[in-house]
DNA sequence: GAAAAAATTGACCGGTTGGTAAAGATTACA
DNA sequence: TGTAATCTTTACCAACCGGTCAATTTTTTC
């Protein structure tokens, strides 16, 4: 008979080490997916990484596309997590201010994982249609809360789309292009303090820009 | 006698052919790398794409890494061109304006272009560390411009480094984010026209930011 | 129009990669 | 403690991939 795969099995539920082994190869593959892409990574590599066998790897996980998806569906339930926190009832300068810091923080302390992403995006989302559907709603949940406060003039009577836009784009930037901005930054300004920096930037440029 | 390679020919002049022939390898190219990353992408694919035999292909490039390497340095090329053009003399706020406008509308005729960059610094820029030399290089440079003009009172006091970051993050964002951005405007918004949307939010957003 | 140079091709090669088969080692549980 | 289930490893395979070779076809040149 052969062997069955783990998370085949129907009702038999997950032994210790199956928990410990799949954390352990899903944070080695967040490592190297991120790094080089879905298509730039070896499962060789992912396994090396994770300190075992390519086969015994793939005994927890059957095949390259699983880890993938599985990292990238973890990675959007967190990663949205701060446009979902986006409240309608609060001081809207103040919301969109925490929900800047809260994704410039995200950027700092989960490179890998907006990389993972960006990576993704970057080469048509080909792997991920569904959940960029899920995304979409949010965002359109979201526009409206904006449009709402630009109705009751708390906003300047900008398109809220493209705002969303430009607080993605500048918050990941800090996570996707770190090796250029390490680079210009050179290496006295490219410490931790330069996210501290950014946030005092996207500060004035984003209140200053979009109080009504 | 073994066939020369037509680039290691010392002073012979190059042939129509081998002038057309690698225009059309680099157009393929460009697509093929730009849609997978360098690891992704595969010489028959060029070559394909190219409507060519791979050894034909190889025939005009020694191999892989060759071809990418000339499509960065041309990339950067013009990539780099709107940035040397702000003018120190000019009015600040017109200038960046104008900046804005120009990278802007690369990221919507070159969105390729800006792909194949973001692929490379996303996995740290290790086949381009000379070229990050000279871009450091150019951005100290306009950073000491946008300084004077802060010093002038002509700007809002900003960091001029995170400055021009924000602006390369808002606008090659609708190009290596592409297939994000027209998902989530959906099909009626998604048409060209989301870039003059684009344009007249950035430059709400950014002169409203930046104004003294 | 013939010889030389340039361009093109099919066949091939060694190394890598995703993934499998099957047997052996370890762990959980009665 | 025995044994069944789980876990791990060695050996392996077929497909792919970057790149070469040698022979053929096309173009250029005189």
């Amino acid at each position: 008979m052969p062997v069955a795969e783990p998370r085949a099995a129907k009702t038999r539920r997950r032994t210790r080490i199956q928990a410990e082994r799949e954390e352990l190869i899903l944070e080695a593959a967040l490592e190297v997916f991120s790094a080089h892409g879905f298509r730039g990574a070896t499962i060789d590599q992912i396994a090396e990484q994770a300190g075992m066998s390519k086969p015994n790897l793939l005994y927890y996980f059957q095949n390259k596309e699983v880890m993938h998806r599985m990292l990238i569906d973890r990675l959007l339930e967190t990663w949205l997590e701060p446009l979902r926190r986006l409240d309608a009832e609060g001081e809207p300068l103040t919301e969109i201010r925490s929900y800047i810091r809260r994704k410039l923080e995200m950027a700092r302390d989960y490179p890998r994982e907006s990389r993972l992403f960006a990576n993704e995006i970057l080469q048509g989302a080909p792997r991920i249609a569904d959940e960029m559907e899920d995304l979409k709603k949010l965002v359109d949940e979201k526009a409206r809360v904006i449009s709402r406060w630009i109705e009751r003039g708390k906003l300047a009577r900008v398109d809220p789309y493209h705002m969303i836009f430009s607080i993605w784009a500048t918050t990941q930037h800090y996570a996707d292009f770190d090796a250029q901005v390490c680079k210009v930054l050179g290496p006295k300004r490219s410490g931790e303090g330069r996210f501290e920096d950014a946030a005092r930037y996207l500060d004035q440029l984003f209140l200053g820009g979009l109080k009504p």
